[in-house]
DNA sequence: TTGTAAGCGTTATCAT
DNA sequence: ATGATAACGCTTACAA
């Protein structure tokens, strides 16, 4: 016999009991019987049952979902944030709403609409852009940014400029001077921090010590043409990301150059990459950042009316691909 | 202002019609005047207005969810499969929820019948056990297991067997003819796989072209006391997944012996792994089977009365790993 | 302590 | 073609 659409007044009826006691029994309300309590109740197990969530959100309940949007699932790093998410909302009675915007700012304001008509608790987003965060600003559905920082809005992220720094500082602790930084942008918090790093040593980088790629399509060749008219110019390299840095490895091991015995690799963010390869990385603390998240969203604290960004700290996971520097290493 | 509780009656006020109207303009009924449609949706648009999805499931429509259990997010198979469920879920109006049950029996039942108290339309589950399908069955709630077949229970998953016997063809062709398969089970079909193309190919394989070993614990030392027991006993290997490939890769580097020179390797899964390491490996139609999943889910086809059960055709993935065998290698 | 009744925001059935 | 009304399953205020 298929059951499944049982409702409390199925129960009540069950019990000899009306359905509001149902109602009261399921939300532990003292003042109810304890004898009529304990027949609901088995009622209740006998049957499996459990009140209608549709029709509690309905009635003003809330609607522990929360919505979940990025705009990238090929990136495992938002892949892995699927389950972080999962479990910190598990661990506070939350459903995860998982929504992928392809980077399409249409199709992320539809999914905003929807969590919306879901009546879900709250939004967490790797927004697109700019644009649609402005219209949920327009709605009582508290939401935060991830990953960016954008002025007057809520926000939670790792800080990559303490990332730099702190891949710096330990590159600089293993006896390291020369160290290059890969990646696509002077202005990288990422770089900016290893350049903070060097001048609190007092170590002076030349200009070359930025190398310039295009990270965005990958294309990465000229890293050792550039390398190339700079020979052994650099012992270590911080690189903006673990793909470039599993780049970088491969070709110095095709020209003969071990790690980290001759040089000296850093990733960021700590992702399968650096794993498997034993690289060793920047890692945000991506589980840390989902139960803040999870916190502020559902919270007392007031993420609607007052601006909270939250900069998390990265942390240096060692491996195998930086050691000490010898001076009479190449 | 914030705006986000508008409701029908809202808007119908604000066009100087009646709530039913605006149901019925949204619900493209055809049956209403052209003028008041333009008037009622212009409103919709410039407010946003999305009608309160729970209400609509209260009233009996359906909810556009569904429900994707699985035991596993450390896997990145499950956390991949998100991303295809999402997708292909996504593009037939559908939302997805997605709950992991870290291979606990009582946390699976919890997040069944919490989806149930949420009336999704469908359930996707790769399943701690049997257990729960038995409660499931008694639902009425259409569920697909996933990746396992249970008698009398609706499966999708893709079959292993034919993808060993797909790794066999392929060595073989390649001109292949002594191969190992390591694995934890004698009785894995991916082994009988091979063994039934080796059998079609004529080719007859030795007791010790099994290596057992454990892959549950990723207790992978004992492969190489085998091998070097059995010294150029094979050419060719094929891993029950990509992890063994990459340890037995790295392995065999690190002794001098070259891949795919010397040896070629077969993987499983075409995960991350064999894609960073170009490691040819057996791809299971990952995306097919979402779209195929969601399909059975809310389509026609009783999933419910009848036992639908779909083995989908593993793919072949050519990587760097496998090369031509040539008799004076070793 | 328990039952009756109202209302949440929809859709569908009925009148008009 | 449109409006009034009931019903979906629940929680809560009120009555008993």
């Amino acid at each position: 016999m298929k059951k499944n659409n049982l409702t409390m007044k199925d129960i009540a009826q069950l019990a000899g009991v009306s359905q509001p006691t149902v109602s009261r029994v399921i939300n532990n309300n003292p003042k109810v019987n304890p004898l009529i309590k304990e027949r609901v109740l088995n009622i209740i197990k006998e049957y499996n049952f459990k009140p209608n969530q549709n029709a509690k959100t309905l009635r003003g309940n809330s609607s522990k979902i929360i919505g979940l949007i990025v705009f990238d699932f090929s990136n495992y790093y938002y892949l892995e944030m699927v389950k972080y998410a999962e479990k910190a909302a598990r661990e506070k009675g939350y459903t995860i709403i998982v929504m992928n915007s392809e980077g399409n700012q249409s199709l992320e304001l539809e999914h905003i609409m929807q969590l919306i008509a879901r009546k879900v608790d709250g939004i967490l987003i790797a927004p697109t852009s700019k644009e649609n965060l402005k219209y949920l600003k327009n709605t009582t559905t508290p939401f935060l940014v991830i990953n960016t920082i954008f002025k007057n809005y809520s926000s939670i992220s790792t800080s990559l400029f303490d990332g730099g720094k702190i891949a710096s500082d330990f590159l600089i602790s293993l006896g390291h001077k020369k160290i290059a930084f890969i990646g696509a942008d002077l202005k990288n918090p990422k770089f900016l921090g290893m350049k903070s790093s060097l001048e609190k040593n007092k170590i002076k980088m030349g200009k070359s010590s930025f190398i310039k790629t295009d990270t965005l399509n990958m294309k990465l060749d000229n890293i050792f043409y550039y390398l190339d008219s700079h020979p052994n110019e650099f012992t270590a390299f911080i690189c903006s990301n673990d793909n470039i840095a599993l780049y970088l490895i491969s070709e110095f091991e095709k020209r003969g150059v071990k790690i980290p015995e001759d040089i000296s690799v850093v990733g960021f963010d700590n992702t399968i990459i650096s794993k498997i390869l034993n690289i060793s990385s920047i890692k945000q603390p991506m589980e840390e950042m989902m139960i803040k998240s999870i916190q502020l969203l559902t919270g007392s604290t007031s993420i609607n009316n007052s601006i909270i960004q939250i900069e998390l700290e990265p942390i240096l996971i060692e491996r195998k691909s930086t050691k000490k520097f010898k001076k009479n290493s190449p």
